[in-house]
DNA sequence: AGAAACATGTAACCAGTTACATGATTAC
DNA sequence: GTAATCATGTAACTGGTTACATGTTTCT
């Protein structure tokens, strides 16, 4: 039920809307985790039902209404119950090594191709991480709540970098005749 | 639909049982496709369905009898159409990084603990990855569907390294007064 | 005597995705 | 006028997890 607990987080910081998590979601919880409106919404009703958030609702000028919620003290245990919880790491699930198993039976410039596209993908959302990075770093003495955020950044561009460089080292051997050059040193 | 495709994949080499392609799930395509037995046993009920496998029961001494798979034309087929679609990044959900999040909330020894953990867990991964990666090295001159293997492990020790280097970063972070040493490079 | 490996399945549940549905305001 | 942003929802479907269920052989 992670996905409650993610938005608990982020009620932690301020009372929000379905509307705003979601956004918040876009913004700096994008790297970990991610949720489509209809599931925030869904997994708000439960929450409500559960005691852990409760809502206000905001008329708003010129602005469709809003249902702004509010972590609860029960919430607030909530949160704090899952946190002596031990996590497990995810289980990844990933297209692209399915591709690569599939690979002695394919077309070798198919496969280079989309390994290509990925490395190109990572390689932007790497950048993308650096930007951001660079507004932390230009804004020192920040927020104990903006420092953590960075921590997750830093994941981000581990985990960014760490695609670029497999792809960058699968393209060259797969250019390579027979895949000869498979056990030289990186 | 990739767990179906998976199971393709290894069908491609030989034919197999559910017992046996979940043990080839158990060692090579751990690293990033995973799936319990009874998720495999339905899988492979609606390809047969699809027929793209086609059963055969073996009976075996001291054994229990056993339905081997074997991959057919039209599953051959689909193989190939699927592998001629683009791939998308598989989205990230990890628990440890919301539970970074509610960090500025929580009890610093705590959250430095679980990061310890997870820190171990990957190192030990990365070991046992290593451990295996010494195995190809030693057997050069391998067919080439051990060398996209290969590929695949390259990914998991990146990935693994990539964890360690991360916990490594946010340890000295936690333990470092309000994380003061935050901007420092690495 | 008990655990591990071999072997296959059903049923219920939970979480994520996709499609459908509506409607105002603001910026280009 | 057309797209983007703000704002909230329902319904059906798909895929993954957990629990239940059975039975043999081999190794310690």
């Amino acid at each position: 039920m992670t996905l409650a607990h993610t938005i608990l987080v982020v009620l932690m910081g301020e009372p929000n809307s379905g509307y705003g998590i979601r956004s918040r979601f876009e913004e700096d919880v994008q790297f970990f985790w991610q949720a489509s409106h209809q599931q925030i919404y869904r997994e708000l009703g439960k929450m409500e039902n559960q005691g852990w958030i409760s809502p206000t609702v905001v008329a708003q000028e010129g602005k469709p209404d809003k249902k702004v919620y509010a972590i609860t003290d029960s919430g607030r245990q909530e949160l704090l119950r899952w946190c002596t919880e031990p996590t497990a790491p995810t289980a990844i699930r990933e297209d692209l090594m399915v591709r690569i198993l599939a690979g002695p039976y394919m077309d070798r410039g198919m496969l280079i191709e989309e390994v290509q596209d990925r490395r190109d993908f990572h390689q932007q959302r790497l950048e993308d991480c650096r930007e951001r990075e660079q507004w932390f770093r230009d804004h020192s003495d920040l927020p104990l709540v903006e420092k953590f955020r960075y921590l997750n950044l830093q994941r981000g561009i581990l985990f960014e970098k760490s695609w670029v460089d497999w792809c960058d080292r699968v393209l060259e051997l797969l250019r390579s005749p027979d895949l000869s050059t498979i056990f030289e040193e990186s």
